[in-house]
DNA sequence: TGATATACTGTATGATATACAGTATTGTAT
DNA sequence: ATACAATACTGTATATCATACAGTATATCA
């Protein structure tokens, strides 16, 4: 795995759980993400979807009244109380990396 | 690894290249970060660190000349290329997750 | 003098992104 | 009608990484 690709890490989870408010099937999130520019391979998520249930963050049911069987998840109340806790460390780690960022332009070489 | 503590993986490259724009060992890290909000474990850091050395985005020399040797590291040219990059796609995925809330927010249930 | 902080090293373990291989249906072009 | 791509999944394998564990050695301070 290359290092840019280490970057979905933790993020396509955060990414899952707010989208899962609303009941979708694994394929449908896939294109709901390519449309909006973020690629995610299935590889990727179909695995994520199964941990995710297997956590009890996320559940699903088989949808066979549609043309073809499609699997559903939504997510649970616990899935929202991790969702919830994952925004805050995602938001403070943005505030970390700001402030670092702005101490490398104020030029620490002087100290 | 608790679904919490996957959210450090790609963050802590990113921040490690960015603050190692300037000369630092491991432990003062450890200690910047600590006081700006951000607690790493030194046996995630270190870690780390041999990593990004063997792949070349940074380097490191000893120091002997203070009381204590100290492996100081700094980043490489490739380093800083990886860097942008991973800096563009931390920032594409900010966008990507406000556009997902914005449109729960919207209620898509109505559709 | 003995505990605590500093500052590392090396190897092991377990979880995850991705890879690989497979199943089955639907829609479209030939 | 028939092959081919797209849809929509399943299951297991592999490699990488965060974290764990164990160890070394110097510095500081009570």
């Amino acid at each position: 795995m290359s290092i840019e690709a280490e970057m979905n890490r933790g993020f396509l989870q955060i990414l899952a759980l707010v989208a899962l408010e609303e009941s979708l099937y694994g394929y449908r999130m896939l294109k709901n993400f390519e449309e909006i520019g973020y690629t995610v391979e299935e590889n990727t998520l179909y695995p994520l979807l199964r941990r995710l249930e297997q956590a009890g963050l996320i559940n699903s049911k088989w949808s066979i009244s549609q043309d073809r069987p499609r699997k559903f998840y939504h997510i649970t109340p616990k899935g929202r109380k991790v969702r919830e806790k994952l925004l805050t460390i995602r938001r403070t780690q943005n505030m970390v990396l700001e402030k670092v960022l702005e101490a490398q332009k104020n030029g620490k070489k002087a100290e």
